[in-house]
DNA sequence: CGAGAAAGCCGAATTTATTG
DNA sequence: CAATAAATTCGGCTTTCTCG
């Protein structure tokens, strides 16, 4: 720190208090100092004190005092100039708090992959917009296993992340939220003969064509378990996607098969009955679906109301 | 190591009384 | 009405200790 700089802060900085300033706007409106300590809930000499030692400690004399009051001097019109945009700056200030404190308006900006989006967000969004019809929901499309994308909360791109999953102890700068866990289920068209079926196994369907999920990412692994753990081969992938949306226009042709976690059934028939599940019990579960959110970050007003809306939703989807 | 609570001390602010 | 003096109260800073 410069000498200067130093030498302003020991000098100005920090004796010209705010109250000081106060005190002298106060004064300069009342024309007296008695009636502005009347005004301050003050006494007489505090208020002569406080303009006393502003007087000091700024080397001018700051009002002229006369029988019958006080005038400022010409110093002191100026110090009334600054000290009414400074308490206006202030105001300004504490406006702003309570604007960003104000969970019926700002936004929020999460992470979500597609599917999830999907079967989650509209419920969510739907209640946020009831409660706080001005807040505005940024979404972003995540596309990679939770591990990596979890980069974007720690590097405040997201207030939160909406996944699949749940984290181990070394990643305890992380809080996981299980919202809930579900079965995969497999899925055909409703058009599909194996779709009215009261019992089928899963080794009748290996010859089908398939929509799987690439073999590394994590619900292709777990699909391959299960096949393997039945003895079967895998069958051939036709179509090989993460994508939500690309199943489910698949799906309506009535030819394919696919795995989906259970939650995704009635984004599927939302609009008309499209899919039925098939009655194999796959013995799997997908991960958890959980909030995450950075365990040393204070989350906006927005963003708190946001995962109780998420939670809300969570609720209402599983039961 | 940092945050929070408790204790003790110093200085500053405030009040009453008084004077210019 | 403002300034000063003296007395008293009050606030805050520092130190110390504990806890997670």
């Amino acid at each position: 720190m410069s000498p200067s700089i130093e030498h302003w802060e020991a000098r100005i900085g920090r004796r010209v208090r705010l109250r000081d300033l106060h005190v002298l706007l106060t004064v300069a409106q009342s024309g007296s100092m008695a009636r502005a300590a009347q005004r301050l809930a003050l006494s007489q000499p505090a208020v002569s004190k406080a303009i006393a030692d502003l007087e000091q400690t700024l080397g001018v004399r700051l009002l002229d005092r006369g029988p019958r009051g006080v005038e400022p001097t010409l110093y002191g019109s100026a110090l009334v100039r600054r000290g009414l945009a400074v308490f206006d700056e202030l105001r300004q200030g504490v406006d702003e708090i309570a604007f960003m404190a104000d969970p019926t308006t700002g936004e929020v900006r999460i992470g979500c992959n597609e599917s999830l989006s999907a079967a989650l967000l509209p419920a969510v969004i739907a209640r946020l917009s009831e409660q706080s019809p001005g807040v505005t929901v940024h979404v972003a499309q995540m596309s990679r296993p939770i591990t990596v994308e979890i980069r974007e909360l720690r590097e405040r791109n997201v207030d939160l992340i909406i996944g699949r999953g749940v984290f181990s102890i070394p990643e305890d700068d992380l809080i996981s939220e299980i919202l809930f866990e579900e079965p995969l289920i497999v899925v055909a068209s409703i058009r599909s003969p194996w779709a009215r079926r009261r019992k089928v196994e899963l080794a009748q369907l290996v010859r089908e064509k398939w929509i799987l999920y690439p073999r590394d990412e994590a619900p292709g692994v777990l699909v391959q378990q299960a096949f393997r753990d039945r003895g079967l081969e895998l069958p051939r992938a036709s179509v090989e996607t993460m994508s939500f949306h690309l199943r489910d226009m698949l799906l309506t042709t009535g030819e394919y098969f696919t795995v989906i976690p259970a939650c995704m059934m009635h984004v599927l028939n939302a609009k008309r009955p499209t899919v039925n599940s098939l009655p194999i019990d796959l013995g799997i579960q997908t991960r958890p679906v959980a909030i995450f959110t950075l365990k040393n970050r204070t989350l906006s007003p927005v963003a708190e109301l946001f995962i109780n809306c998420v939670r809300a939703a969570a609720q209402s989807i599983v039961s």
